[in-house]
DNA sequence: ATAGGTTTTAGACTATCAGTCGTAAACCTC
DNA sequence: GAGGTTTACGACTGATAGTCTAAAACCTAT
């Protein structure tokens, strides 16, 4: 989330092909490492994002005509950085509204929007709004986060219900007023886990008490 | 779906390393070819399974320590066969109930517990059960297969009233007498599709109308 | 200080859907 | 035809989501 609007990093090519299009971070798998400490290695290498709340595998993607021969093999992540952080960014490096994608390398834009429907659905069935949300917020920020996200109106009272019954939100007793144009002062709020928690997977069918 | 339980087909090893432990069908990658063509080419040699109702990508796992060097990398694939389909086996490859399993090679027994759980959670919120049903059953039938495959008791109004209104299911018109003990002959139903079809991914925050 | 505007909060009401149960329908065997 | 078995149907209840209204709590301007 930046700016009210779901973004993603992407860096400009500097080399052919495609020179000039936007492309995903990533890289190689080195002998001897995981597939997500690589991810994470070239993360903090590339773009210094060090601290990604939530890392998921979406699909590894094996056409053997989707780029370069070494390239017919790539495992791809979903990763998520909280609105509060800021991390620093190289030269070539920006932060892209999901909705208004550059001209993309590769298939990139297509494993972006796989990464926004992952993201979607996991907001409805998880806690996976953690992910993107600050440590604190008010109903009506998580709010703006879960429109962004989800690309449709959300009622900020089903949101506060059904998190709070999930118990996947919790009161932090404070309260915050804004600046001037006043207000009633919101209570703030926090997610009671900082882990992904699937909170109902069965909706339908589930087991009888 | 084997002897109204829920089977995996595995085959036994023949050679070190875990001889004699059971395996799940697989193989190496040829150039050329992208992952799911593999997978198909592997299982129409090895086990002539040629009819895989549906095939969905799991997860490609990377432990470096997870067998061979050259094992580092496996994508695993979820595979569906029928219940009334019955492929002709060689002699090392058998079912086996998915909640009795032999003495597993590697972590092909963590594999296979994965896939038990992804078609749980892909039975509740989409049309899945269409790749695990023959073509006509009754309810009785249906709601069998939903019981092994969900672990749980299920009951038939429900799973009839949710797959009617979800237009997942249809009835044949046509009814079934079951042979002695009597009975009132059950109505036929078929999926109306045979291909996969989310049904209710944002049971959660949906849009409003 | 008070009035008017703004934002958040709380509760009531309604609609939809899942879980349970009882009864009728349609078949079998004896 | 009686009794047993399985399926089908509908009513009832409980839980949850969507909508709406009013009150609470703050600001600014007069």
């Amino acid at each position: 989330m930046r700016e009210n609007r779901l973004q993603v990093l992407l860096w400009e090519r500097a080399k052919q092909p495609d020179l000039g299009a936007w492309s995903l971070p990533g890289g190689y798998l080195e002998p001897g490492e995981t597939l997500e400490e690589s991810i994470r290695r070239h993360l903090a290498a590339k773009v210094d994002v060090r601290e990604v709340a939530h890392l998921e595998q979406l699909e590894t993607l094996s056409d053997p005509d989707r780029g370069a021969r070494e390239w017919q093999l790539a495992t791809c992540y979903l990763g998520l950085v909280p609105r509060d952080l800021d991390p620093a960014l190289p030269e070539d490096t920006h932060w892209h509204p999901v909705d208004e994608l550059p001209r993309m390398a590769f298939d990139h834009g297509d494993i972006t929007l796989a990464g926004r429907e992952r993201l979607r659905a996991k907001l409805s069935y998880s806690n996976a709004g953690f992910a993107l949300a600050p440590q604190e917020f008010t109903l009506s920020e998580l709010r703006e986060i879960y429109v962004a996200a989800l690309g449709h109106p959300v009622s900020a009272t089903n949101l506060k219900r059904v998190l709070l019954r999930r118990g996947a939100l919790e009161p932090t007793g404070e309260v915050r007023s804004h600046g001037p144009s006043g207000g009633r002062p919101a209570a703030l709020f926090r997610f009671r886990s900082r882990g992904l928690e699937i909170t109902d997977p069965f909706a339908v069918l589930r087991p009888p008490r």
